[in-house]
DNA sequence: GCAAGTCATATTTTCGAAAATAATGAAATT
DNA sequence: AATTTCATTATTTTCGAAAATATGACTTGC
């Protein structure tokens, strides 16, 4: 792996992670030290990353990490709805043997490791944090789209990013079954039951949009700081 | 505007031309004496370029032109209903006074210059090329979503790698009155007519997929090349 | 003849310094 | 006192060379 790609792997994780705080300016200087190599990989990777949106620049006056707010959550929560509910759609017309299989498998990987984790470390919370992303990935990974698939990945991360700081907490949303209405998508996915699957979908984001924003209304500087 | 910007520029329009055909490996040296300027404010340029996948990259065998397809295009073409649809519905939902103007002025725009290119040089084309892409834009510009908003640009963008082989032939669709399908489509979204509108701009976008399909499918070395 | 290794060349990637620009603060002016 | 000017410093941006890696031709052994 050349340096460019090792720093967009580790600025990613510090922006998703909140390491590097929204709205951060992020210096040359201090990114050359933090990550251990010269300004060229580190330029390579921010122009990436800014592509993204995961930062923001200005001409001659550098990059910051991009800033968090509500209606830019909505907006990420909504826009996913439609992308993923159109490719749920997609996945369950065309997607065969493999992708069911794909289903069953990420399910089952996740339910483990979400046992797994119970008070959970760093290592424990990414293992969690990769199988709950490939369950989601699996569930659409049939719809032939590229476009749909890239924008999932896309809105993923940046979904991410505000529901990170909610996982570190303990004990949170103990009024809900999150591994339950995963196992309740996956079935009505599998047995192709479109309507419902994508109303499973629907609710299962906007519970967590609701439950994101009430956390961020009631300690806001755990966002902004 | 920096080199950085400026290689952006005109690596874009290049590649959205077809200057730079799809596929072709981009190589620095090459790159560094078409533009005039270092290795360094290209990198970065490609690298933004990568992540809006006008360019495709292999670690330490450098970058190419990304590809196109018939598969690529009808992908990008039915992504693009999709987001416009939901664009266009959240606009006149939501759109107000300066959003309606804007509609009025972009359509009168789009008419003026495309009476005026007749038998367009390049710049006349450029120009009603950004007409057109004006007019799309302003019939969504009120949707109040930065996703919807970004994802647009980026599928204009590509499927404007695919039209623009098209634009270059004289005398091509004279069977297609398209400033009335404008027409129409703007004097829908202004009726607030939401489902005549969502009509009328899928029904716009099949029609010119249909006819590049057709094109490509009788001169592919057009976009091989 | 053909696969595997070896060297020379081409190319990408990275660094460290130089150039260009912005930000800061002190002195001068109104 | 407020504003402008100017030098100083901090920071980004760019270059040119060096390092790392890939490519392709050639040899060697089988």
């Amino acid at each position: 792996m050349t340096l460019a790609e090792t720093a967009y792997d580790a600025l990613r994780r510090d922006i998703v992670r909140g390491v590097l705080a929204p709205g951060k300016p992020l210096r040359m200087a201090q990114l050359s030290e933090r990550y251990g190599m010269g300004f060229s990989p580190l330029r390579e990777a921010l122009n990436r990353l800014q592509a993204e949106r995961l930062v923001t620049s200005i001409a001659l006056r550098g990059f910051s990490v991009a800033p968090l707010s509500m209606a830019e959550m909505w907006d990420t929560i909504n826009t996913r709805v439609l992308i993923e509910q159109r490719a749920l759609r997609l996945s369950i017309a065309l997607g065969g043997d493999a992708w069911e299989a794909g289903i069953v498998s990420a399910l089952h990987g996740l339910m483990l490791q979400s046992a797994r984790t119970v008070d959970g470390s760093a290592d424990e919370q990414k293992l969690l944090e990769d199988r709950h992303h490939g369950f989601h990935l699996a569930l659409i990974a049939g719809c032939g789209s590229s476009w749909l698939l890239e924008f999932f990945q896309r809105l993923y991360v940046e979904a991410e990013r505000y529901r990170y700081p909610m996982l570190q907490q303990r004990n949170v949303e103990h009024h809900r079954d999150i591994q339950a209405e995963h196992a309740a998508l996956s079935q009505a996915t599998l047995a192709r039951d479109v309507d419902l699957a994508c109303d499973l979908l629907a609710e299962h984001y906007l519970r967590t949009a609701r439950f994101i924003e009430a956390q961020m209304t009631a300690a806001p500087q755990a966002q902004t700081a």
